[in-house]
RNA sequence: GCCCGCUUGGCUCAGCGGUAGAGCACUCGCUUCACACGCGAGGGGUCAGUAGUUCGAAUCUACUAGCGGGCACCA
């Protein structure tokens, strides 16, 4: 006797079988050698070095990693390759923190020591996530595994860089940027955060230069005013038309401002006079070009005041300044009031500093030409698909439409340095390499830009720069476009569009076909799962208490929508899994006898009905789970894979087949039938392999079936493995209806003899006897599973349309024209059968008036589809059947 | 402020123009020779509300309410 557990340990397989794939190459597209097989690419979204996996990506990876399996399983070349991003600010800072607990700053080790020092924090513990990615069972493809400051890639930044510099793309510029003081550095828009926050606004009095009085206007930040150098009103607004041109003295500092017009100005806000340091904000800033104001820089990168401030604020910190100038200001009655006030405020996405607006030299890139693009491919093409469209792909434009300058450099040393140099004089050479830079400048004597760019300028060219990348490789020319990308919905700005936008640009083509958008995992109030709210729950630890592959279903089934994390959610599919296990250990522990090889379903004709039910059934389902995949049904195509297995399978295919299965003594029957067991159980354990992939590879080696056989064909000199088995397709020509509803007609019968049982309250363990009269068809079909019946119902079956049955028995109406007798001598309470027949006539009639109403207004007859009330009418003319059968049995029972 | 999504049994979610579904929870009965992470039988929903379109609406349209999200937030 075979030894099988009784329950399925998921840790088992998932120790060895990864591994195992892995070694034999079963990722890579190499593995398929049919040359004209069609191309399946997914690149992943690079997680970054320094994370480690959340739900977030184990949705993703999952549903990535489905469509990769099912690709490869139909014989497509199937491509998924993965990187990883060097998350230039989060990385420094790990490090800068490691150095800190040393004593030592950056500074103290110079650049090519501290970029040495980062190279190492990543070997030994950047990365995680990767071998967190082999525990979730990805396939994919380690060999061309790329970071984005490998030199490939680096070379593929360079090359973009130039190209889009030569093209008037890029440039550098002294303008007002997002400034982080505690990373140093600039940021994108993108990496800003918005938060509200509980502040003050203040009311402080400008008095005129000439004459009395004076103007007040409302800040929340009264430090800027230091750098002010105009006040702005609105040009029809009435209060103000007198001052219109007049000059202010600026109080603290003494300078001469002018009031200047502007629409920008909302009226009904505090006074309707409002400061401007073009300096300092961003609406200042546009409106002092607008006036050509001077910009007055009084805070520093530091956060603190500088020299043009004054000397009493000079090196003080903004905050200290801000409590400074509201002091200075009320001793001289120049404070109004102070409000309580509730307004957001930039902080840095990763440290959460309060960002400073300041005018810096940075690296742009125009995105003008850029983003038109991108409009035009999804106006003209509708590329790339969004799945769902809505509402992402209206996200995605409008997004694009409003988008301004990206700034693309950063005060940093982690990251890719920008290819610019400066000759003595101060000219700006872009080259690839300083090689080329000192020929075209004609100089050796250049230094290199200090800035390293966004780390997000990297990961927008992963498309095709994971693929060789200005070379036009074979892998190139075979694998980009991908097929999809599969993101959550916060990433549409950071990455897609700008994937879009560079793809466009250097392949001139779009670098995906779809985009599919996950939907996001919430904590049971609702809530996103974040690491300052602490609510997060850990995959891996879910992988440790239900198994990967229950944590997979589960997280497929989410689908695109939002859900609401529950663990009795993988514990059902926990138990999916174990009902799998059990399932497959049945077969085994009956599979003595089975034949190896032949089609144990070749004589379709003449199947039993049970095996040309379970074959419809198996093709339906894989032509349903193939065209869910095809449009992303995630959800869907786990319900009908587990509905198939669960319910038509394990509850009725393999109970029907039971008696002549587990048959004692050895027959051609006893085997055609072990073999048939095996076969639906084997074409199941593929349809479910890409979601389950542990558990159906540790299944599917121990059936005793002719393993190679069942290999893709563009597979089919590998070893073994259900990875590269065909994924079944579905045969339309074994969908047989009849079958189906013969079937069916079976099944209603058992589960009214069960019912009756049930209601009856007969114990399991009592014999009973079931009398059966039918019209001639179903009369047939019974009698050819009358056995089964017998056994599923565990009751003497007869089957005589003529028989006399005994009054002391309890009833039941079947559609289709069938009636069943359960005689109950001694047992049968008849005033409760009769209640409970009655209670079953009075539904009948309910469904019928429903209907008759339907058939009795002339409009849905004349209108709607013949079809439609024909059908009606057949439904009409069953309940009526079985509406008078139900009477007789009533009248017999008075 | 602008835009978008969601609202279906106690809970988590499917369905998206033609007889209201699943899992969990609940009730009853089962150590039936794969599985108690199981088997069998049940109960439970006017599909948020209102008005429309339609022969027919949970499903389409408009509005309302509640919840959630995105963008812009004006100092």
């Amino acid at each position: 006797m075979i030894d099988i557990p009784k329950t399925y340990d998921p840790k088992e397989a998932e120790r060895h079988h990864y591994a195992r794939w892995e070694e034999r190459g079963y990722f890579a597209p190499e593995i398929n050698k049919d040359r004209n097989a069609p191309v399946y690419t997914i690149v992943i979204p690079p997680p970054n070095v320094t994370g480690s996996l959340h739900m977030g990506h184990a949705l993703q990876h999952t549903m990535m990693d489905v469509l990769t399996r099912w690709k490869r399983m139909l014989g497509w070349r199937a491509l998924w390759l993965p990187g990883m991003d060097h998350a230039g600010i989060s990385t420094q800072l790990m490090v800068t923190r490691q150095l800190k607990k040393e004593g030592l700053t950056r500074h103290d080790l110079g650049r090519e020591k501290f970029v040495e020092r980062v190279w190492q924090w990543k070997e030994e513990y950047g990365g995680q996530i990767l071998n967190q990615l082999r525990r979730e069972g990805a396939s994919v493809d380690w060999s061309r595994f790329r970071f984005t400051m490998d030199e490939s890639m680096s070379r593929a930044v360079r090359e973009a860089f130039v190209r889009l510099y030569d093209a008037g793309m890029i440039y550098r510029g002294n303008r007002i940027v997002n400034w982080c003081p505690n990373d140093q550095t600039v940021l994108s828009d993108l990496e800003v955060l918005r938060e509200p926050q509980k502040g003050k606004l203040y009311y402080l009095r400008y008095p005129f230069k000439d004459g009395d009085g004076s103007i007040t206007v409302a800040t929340t930040r009264p430090e800027t005013m230091l750098g002010d150098t105009a006040v702005m009103v609105h040009p029809d607004d009435e209060r103000y038309r007198d001052v219109l041109g007049k000059t202010l003295i600026l109080p603290l500092v003494n300078r001469e401002i002018p009031i200047v017009a502007d629409d920008f100005v909302e009226s009904e806000f505090g006074t309707g006079a409002v400061k401007v340091t073009p300096a300092h904000d961003p609406h200042d800033y546009e409106a002092g070009l607008r006036h050509h104001l001077e910009q007055i820089s009084v805070i520093d990168k530091y956060g603190r005041m500088t020299e043009a401030a004054g000397a009493d604020f000079a090196g003080l910190d903004r905050y200290k300044a801000r409590d400074l100038v509201i002091e200075k200001l009320e001793a001289q009655g120049l404070l109004e009031k102070v409000v309580d006030y509730e307004n957001a405020i930039s902080k840095c996405e990763r440290c959460k500093t309060v960002l400073e607006p300041l005018i810096s030299t940075q690296w742009f890139c125009r995105m003008d030409k850029l983003r038109d693009a991108a409009l035009a491919k999804l106006r003209d093409d509708r590329k790339p698909r969004f799945v769902p469209d809505v509402p992402y792909e209206k996200v995605y434009s409008d997004w694009l439409e409003n988008l301004r300058d990206w700034t693309i450099s950063r005060q940093l040393w982690w990251g890719h340095q920008i290819p610019a140099w400066y000759t003595p004089s101060g000219d700006v050479i872009v080259a690839r390499t300083r090689a080329e830079a000192e020929a075209k400048a004609g100089t050796n004597e250049l230094t290199q830009d200090e800035d390293v760019l966004d780390t997000w300028f990297s990961s927008a060219l992963c498309p095709f720069s994971t693929l060789g990348w200005p070379d036009e490789t074979d892998d190139l020319k075979t694998f980009y476009p991908s097929s999809v990308l599969i993101t959550a919905r916060d990433i549409i700005f950071l990455w897609v569009s700008r994937m879009v936008m560079t793809g466009l640009e250097f392949m001139g083509k779009e670098p995906f076909d779809d985009v599919y958008v996950t939907g996001t995992v919430l904590d049971k109030h609702s809530q996103r799962m974040s690491k300052t709210k602490g609510n997060g729950i850990d995959p891996l630890e879910v992988f440790e208490k239900y198994g990967v592959d229950a944590t997979r279903l589960t997280l497929a089934s989410v689908g695109s929508t939002d859900t609401r994390w529950s663990e009795k959610q993988v514990e059902s599919y926990r138990n999916f899994a174990n009902k799998i296990w059990n399932a497959a250990r049945f077969c085994l522990l009956n599979a003595e006898g089975g034949p190896l090889s032949g089609d144990p379903f070749a004589d379709h004709e003449n199947l039993p009905l049970h095996d040309r039910w379970i074959l419809s059934r198996l093709n339906k389902t894989a032509r349903a789970v193939n065209a869910q995949l095809e449009q992303y049904e995630f959800h869907g195509v786990v319900q009908t894979l587990y509905h198939f297995f669960w319910d038509d399978f394990c509850d009725w295919y393999i109970e029907l087949s039971k008696s002549t299965v587990t048959a004692e003594a050895d027959s051609e029957t006893r085997q055609i039938a072990r073999a048939r067991l095996i076969a639906i159980l084997e074409q199941s354990l593929r349809l479910l392999h890409p979601f389950m992939p542990y558990l159906t590879e540790e299944l599917w080696q121990r059936l005793p079936v002719g393993h190679s056989h069942l290999l893709h064909g563009a597979y089919s000199d590998s070893e073994p493995t259900i990875m590269l088995a065909a994924y079944p397709e579905g045969d339309a020509a074994l969908i047989d209806e009849a079958a189906e509803a013969e079937m069916q007609a079976v099944i209603d019968l058992i589960s009214r003899v069960r019912n009756i049982r049930s209601e009856m309250n007969i114990k399991p363990s009592d014999r009973i006897q079931v009398m059966i009269a039918a019209t001639s068809n179903l009369q047939s079909v019974f009698a050819a599973s009358a056995d089964q019946i017998a056994r599923l119902t565990r009751a003497e079956v007869s089957i005589d349309g003529n028989a006399q049955t005994p009054e002391a028995a309890a009833r039941a109406v079947l559609s289709g024209g069938a009636e069943i007798a359960v005689p109950l001598e001694g047992l049968i309470d008849f005033a409760q059968e009769r209640a409970r027949l009655s209670r079953e006539k009075e539904k009948l009639q309910k469904e019928a008036e429903k209907l008759e109403r339907q058939l009795n207004n002339s409009d849905f007859v004349s209108r709607a589809p013949a079809e439609k009330v024909s059908e009606l009418r057949a439904r009409v003319e069953d309940i009526a059947q079985r509406s008078s059968a139900l009477d007789q049995m009533l009248e017999a029972l008075s």
